[in-house]
Order: C-alpha cells, then structure tokens, then sequence
DNA sequence: TTCTAATGTGTAACCGGTTACACACAGTAT
DNA sequence: ATACTGTGTGTAACCGGTTACACATTAGAA
C-alpha cells in the first residue's frame, strides 16, 4: 500500500516551499516562469493531486451541494436529478444524493449530514420543510417543484396555468363532462392544479364536486380511483389527472371498464415524463421542462452560494401541450 | 453571520480540554460520567456539530461513496440509485452521484475528482473502465451490471439463463418463429442474452441469422429495428427484447404494423423497469432484482471499505420471468 | 542617487477535528 | 513500603492544504 503524495513531497522534489507550490496549483500570487516549471514537473513526477478535504477545511466550503427528493424511483426526478448534476458538474460542483420519501425525520436527518460534510448549498424537493429550519442551516437552500414559503428561493412551472391548458384543451376537442384526478390536498402544485381545472369547468352547468376524485400521484391509486369514477360517472368524457403516472392508471382503468382512449374517454395527464410515451396510445400531456427547472434551480443555488446578483428568487417556467394519442377531437357527438 | 461552534469552543463552555470532549463525542477513553455530563451540556447549550470534513482530514476516510452510472435517466437505473443510496445510508455513507454518458473521459474525470474528494469507494456502471485504472485509484472499486474485469467485484444478473428462459417460454407458449432484438455488441450483458437466445433457438430447423437484429437499448431505434424485421419475417411470432425500453418499442412498432400483441405476436422484455407496467398491453419480462443488485453491490462496497470478510466478490443473482399482458398462450396455431 | 513599486519566495499559523503520549491519582497486589 | 494496574485528563502534534506576513531583489521614477 502506498500513499498519496501531498503538497509538502512536491515542494521537496521541486526544491522550492509549499506556499509556491499552491500558488502554481492555484495560479494567484506571483511565480517566476522557471519555478512554475519546476513545480509542474515535480507534480507530474509523483501524479500529485491536491486534496480537496484538507481545501475544503481551511476554505470553508466543499464545492459540493445536496439534492434532496422523496424518491428517485417517482419518474418526474431522474431527469431533473440529472440536470442538477449536469450543470453542477459544470460549475465545479459535486452532488450528493438523498432520498427521504417525504419523511420530516429522514429529511431532517440528512439536512443534519450535510451540514456537517460541508455542502455549500441544498437544492430540495419537500414539502415537510420549515422555513425556520432553513434559516438554522445557514446555508443557501433551493426549493424545486414546491413552494415552501416565500422567503426560500424557488423553481416551480405555472401550475395552474398548466391546469387551465390542460382542462381547456379537452373542452376544444369537444369533450363535455370532464372529470380531475387530483394530487394530494397537502402539496401546493396539486392544489394549484384543482384551482386551474375549476377555473375552466367550475362554473359550467354540468360541473359538480363529485368531478373531482382523490389521487396520491400514484398509479395504482389512480386505477381504483378511476373506476369509482367511471362507475359514478359513466358520461364523463374527458379526465384531466393531475400527473401522468395517474393519468397512465386512468388509461388503464378506462381500458378495463371497457371505455375506449381517445374516442370515448380523453385523458391528459400533467408532467412530460418519458414514461407517457411508452404507453398505448401515448399519453397527451402538459410537459414541464423538467431539465431546465433542473437546470435553472442549480443555476439559482450556484449564484447564491457565490454571493452572485441574482434577478429573481421565485422563478415560474411555462409548460407546455403536447398532442398526443390519448386525446383526439370527437366529432362524433353533436359538439358546440 | 454567526460561525458554527468547535469542539474547542465546546472545551472552553465545559471546561475541559478538546481532547477529553473527543471522546464524549467518539465514546472512547476513559471519561468521568459528570464530566461527560458537563461536555454534554456545553455541546447542547452551543448547538455543536461536529464537523465532518475535519475528521476526514486526520482520518483519511470520508464516509462517502461515489456512484458513477451512465444516465439517471435511464430507466435501469434510478431503482439501482436507490437501493444504493439507502444502503449506504444504512451503514452511514453517503453517496455522490455522478452520470458519464459511458464516456470515457468524463468518467475518468469524475473518478479523479472523488478521489481527490477522499471518497471511500465507488460503484460504477460502466464498459470503459479498465482495470490499470482501478487499480491506479488504490480505492476499492465495485462493479454493478456489467463485468469490467475478473479483478474487480462485480453483481450482476444471470444474463445467459434469464434469455434462456425468456426465450424457452416464448417457445412453450407455443411461439414457432421468435426472433431477438439484441443490446449493443461492445456491452457484455447484450452478448451474454444473445448466447442466451442462441441455446434455445439456434438449433432450431427455422433459425437463421436474420432473426437477430441490432438494437442499441433505446426505444426509438427499437421500433425502427422492429419495422424492418417484421418486413423482412413477417412470419415471425414472438420477441424477445434484450431490455424492457427496446420491447416497448417493439410493441409500438407491431402496433403500427398492425400486429396483434400478443394474438399473433409475442413480445418479451428484460429488465423488470416499471415503465413495463405502464404499457399496454403490460410486459412480460424478465425481472432483475434491481434494487437487491443494489442492496448487494453496496454491501460488498462497504465491506471491502472496512476491510471485513467478503465470502465471494463476483455476485450472480437469479433473474425472473414476470408474465404479463404482452404473452399468452397460443392456441390458434396448430402447436407441439 | 534614493525612494517606491512590482516581483518572487519562504515561514509559520490556521482550518477543526483525532490521538499519541505524558502525567496524576486511586486501588490492589507483593 | 513498593510496584503495578486501571481510570481520568491535558498538551501538542498531526492530517494537507491556504495564506498573512516578512523579506529579498530588481526595475523604474524622482
């Protein structure tokens, strides 16, 4: 077993001291040209690579941040986990990766590592988190996905606005009883969601409560969930799920209650995950720009970490339609 | 700005020396029970956390893994994230997560960075990776899904039995012409699925080399690979995709071909993703017990890290055949 | 010629933990 | 009385970087 080469072995087998080998390692102050040569010979010689750790120390931070969400197993997190490491990748920094599975107590729990490894920054995915507990941190926290409250930094889509899109696109395709497979009642982005779906239908004369089911964003949930409806309502037309792993179990379910997807029964989910393209018929849905919010919140924590000026603490991006096989226009009923 | 407290901070409120409050907080050495009552306190009363990155420094371990996956994105591999992120937790690691698109350099790249990071050990999902370059690392290394080389510990799948089975069941239920959409010939698994596929059907009087079709893993080129197989053996009667994602492609293509699946076409997957339940019809497919693999690799990792006893380093585990929608008996054809 | 500024380099303290070693004291064996 | 062992605590070196500060030399300005 051998041991990694420091900065004082470089400094011997340069023959110069350890201040003019970091400041050839981090090009500040002044070296002469020959003794820079020198030095990167030495470094070459014995394949020296700085420690991070005994950098981290003195400096005082990591260039390291944390990402945490409640399970990278839920289909909308790989690729914003992807964009997070990406671009932090890109800006010098390395992420470490949590899961708390909405848990108050694990989040805690993690939050408490970090802080103790370090991290410059936490970019997280909750809705258990207190603003207190943030300030505690003392670290610069990024919220994605949920608002947790005003005072922390946040990358989110236009919910509601989503909603409305979504909702009123299946009233120009002609559906007339629309139903809402909602996300749970305790996160913000569900209920921005029923807020947008009831802007478009609420005041219709058909509309009433019972159009509105319970889902957990999960796809078994949403199949039960489903048939009750289908069942209760066998003339709704249209359902609009308020993500599409529900909305992938609404195909399923209107498939073995018999109701055929489009012609009989339009269903639009809400997300963009890769998964709504696997399915038969593909799923019509309200895609997120998943990677940019990835991308945008790291940006966001990045320049906070860095005390750079930043425009914007709440960013809102746009969603956006995307036509296809589970929704159709119906001709077939005499539509308005 | 207020800055964290240090154990010596802490020394001074109790009144004791550093030392001694190291070892309330390590539970080694003597100390006097009201003395660790004092240090207690003072650590209560200042809010004192240890910092990680110090104790790194002396000890020249991190607690900290890397694991270096090709793409999150990838539908394989976020349940493998998970399982090695909660296992590591477990033994009280935590993990940086990096992506390399297999690219050698970012690989290569990244692994010079944990290792300046002082990381404890990696897992890694990768076919570029050679073995000088472990070894070079003098971290240990473990590798998850495909075999580098017989030096580094590996968990993998029984690949070549799983293709068996697959493709002998395809058989049983009657399939008379299957045909194999295989992974990209420089990953050992795809060849290993092929061999599988080959001891079942490549005696068979039918076979013929056209029946194997290059497919790259990815769904779009699966269904193109798909579209001109069945234009060229339109008699072909079943399937069997080297992963999941690729037979999801090729139920799409037989659906535009405007073959029944599974009436008049069998598909099988590998994998086990869950994306293979979205579809419909739902995948059959042969399940990997990703988050076991997971579990495993972590396991051995953490093992050869604290240097205790490790039965064996090279892991097969057994695959399963999940029977789903996308298979069923075929009665219509005059059968064995 | 003298003063100042720019260039170049080294010494040692520092970051915040851990631990080897020294030392003191009590209890017990010889 | 002496030696030895177990308990309890402190001092200071150490991990491997960074940098404040001191100091020397040279070039250019006055």
């Amino acid at each position: 077993m051998f041991s990694m080469a420091t900065i004082r072995d470089v400094a011997k087998q340069a023959g110069v001291s350890v201040a003019t080998v970091s400041r050839v390692l981090n090009s500040n102050g002044y070296v002469n040209n020959e003794t820079k040569k020198k030095v990167d010979e030495a470094i070459q010689q014995l394949n020296y690579k700085p420690n991070a750790v005994a950098r981290s120390l003195y400096k005082k931070t990591s260039k390291t941040i944390g990402l945490i969400v409640p399970d990278i197993g839920n289909p909308f997190f790989p690729e914003l986990a992807r964009a997070v490491e990406d671009t932090a990748h890109k800006k010098g920094y390395n992420v470490f990766f949590c899961n708390t599975d909405e848990n108050a107590e694990k989040e805690e729990h993690y939050l408490e590592i970090l802080l103790q490894k370090y991290v410059d920054g936490v970019i997280v995915a909750s809705n258990t988190l207190t603003a207190e507990k943030v300030k505690e941190l003392n670290i610069p926290v990024v919220s994605i996905d949920r608002k947790i409250t005003a005072e922390i930094p946040t990358v989110v889509v236009k919910n509601k606005e989503g909603a409305q899109k979504a909702t009123g696109y299946l009233k120009e395709i002609g559906c007339e009883r629309i139903a809402h497979l909602r996300g749970p009642h305790h996160i913000d982005n569900a209920n921005e969601r029923v807020d947008g779906y009831l802007e478009e239908v609420g005041n219709e004369p058909w509309f009433e409560s019972s159009y509105i089911v319970d889902g957990n964003y999960v796809m078994k949930n949403a199949i039960q969930a489903t048939l009750e409806l289908l069942e209760r309502h066998p003339e709704i037309d249209g359902i609009f799920a308020a993500n599409d792993v529900m909305a992938i179990g609404a195909v399923k379910a209107a498939h073995r209650f018999g109701k055929k997807v489009p012609e009989e029964l339009a269903i639009i989910g809400f997300d963009g995950i890769s998964m709504a393209e696997a399915t038969t018929p593909e799923l019509t849905t309200i895609a997120q720009p998943i990677y940019d919010m990835g991308t945008a919140v790291t940006d966001l924590l990045v320049k906070l970490i860095e005390k750079k000026p930043v425009e914007r603490t709440f960013l809102e991006l746009e969603v956006e339609l995307v036509e296809r096989e589970s929704t159709r226009k119906q001709n077939n009923k005499g539509g308005r």
